[in-house]
DNA sequence: CTTGACCCCGTACCGACTACGGGTTGTCGA
DNA sequence: TCGACAACCCGTAGTCGGTACGGGGTCAAG
């Protein structure tokens, strides 16, 4: 098949498919006498474990290094374990501090009630109080005791 | 005060301080005879809004439009709060499908109990399946009764 | 007079694509 | 058979928010 019809089935983009060569993620195909690419179902399995791994989360270096345990299955399997264990662990990193992050937003709007000019926009007064170094809503001090001066 | 300094108070790097001069976030300081940046308090205030807005997770552009809110406070607010609105959706949009990440990177996880080899290694096999388009423990098929043919 | 800290500028790099520009080939209807 | 248009080729640049590098200037202490 060709690249179009590789990338619909493989549910990406022609320029993703291209990019995953040059990446050396995905096995250089053969070519038509034209020099279109000409895949086999073999390029469209490779292609799906890419895509299924990325929409896992994981980044490129892993996925190659996870088709390197595909192409040497001997090998043990530790490292793939650790691999999960560190995606997850990213994963929760980035949990808790969206975590956060929604709260202090929540906070943060409702300190406007709406329709007012921006100097009086409770959302503007506390991003600027905040600047000045005073407290504002979304980062209240609780941390060792503040800065404040003696 | 110079660059080291400001960038200091400001909780970043010297080199973000002249990326948000390009960027047009902070105000071009005046120079000393030497050329060094000489920067005022105002421009300490002007580093720490951003900063403030880039740990609330909101991109250069919002921040440059909050800047604009500054600079003009007799404009209506609503803007400001679609702004937040936005924001605060981007975070939950993240934070389901991180939620939904880890799901399913835990059950991937559990297919393995390590020490073996990465022919026989649950994840690798997993993985190896929903390439071959059959089904995986971490994307089990029950949506919408599935996709199989007739 | 040299060492080291600080500053200047411009440019390239990160990840994972995405987009663009300019050219060739294939396929279809008129 | 012609012309339109889709699909393909390639290389390069842009995205975002910085970070790092290279090569050089400035300044105070030892």
């Amino acid at each position: 098949m060709r690249i179009g019809e590789l990338a619909q089935r493989g549910e990406c983009d022609v320029e993703t498919v291209r990019f995953y060569e040059r990446e050396g993620l995905l096995d250089r195909p053969a070519r038509e006498a034209n020099g279109y690419r000409c895949y086999t179902d073999a390029h469209l399995v490779q292609l799906k474990f890419i895509r299924h791994c990325r929409s896992l989360g994981m980044g490129l270096p892993d996925i190659r290094a996870l088709r390197g345990f595909q192409a040497n299955p001997e090998l043990a399997c530790d490292e793939i374990n650790h691999l999960i264990d560190r995606q997850i662990e990213r994963i929760h990193r980035q949990l808790d501090s969206l975590h956060v992050l929604e709260r202090q937003l929540h906070t943060l709007r409702e300190t406007c009630c709406a329709n007012q000019n921006a100097s009086q926009c409770g959302i503007m007064r506390n991003l600027t109080r905040a600047a000045a170094g005073e407290d504002c809503s979304c980062h209240p001090s609780d941390r060792k005791g503040g800065m404040q001066k003696p």
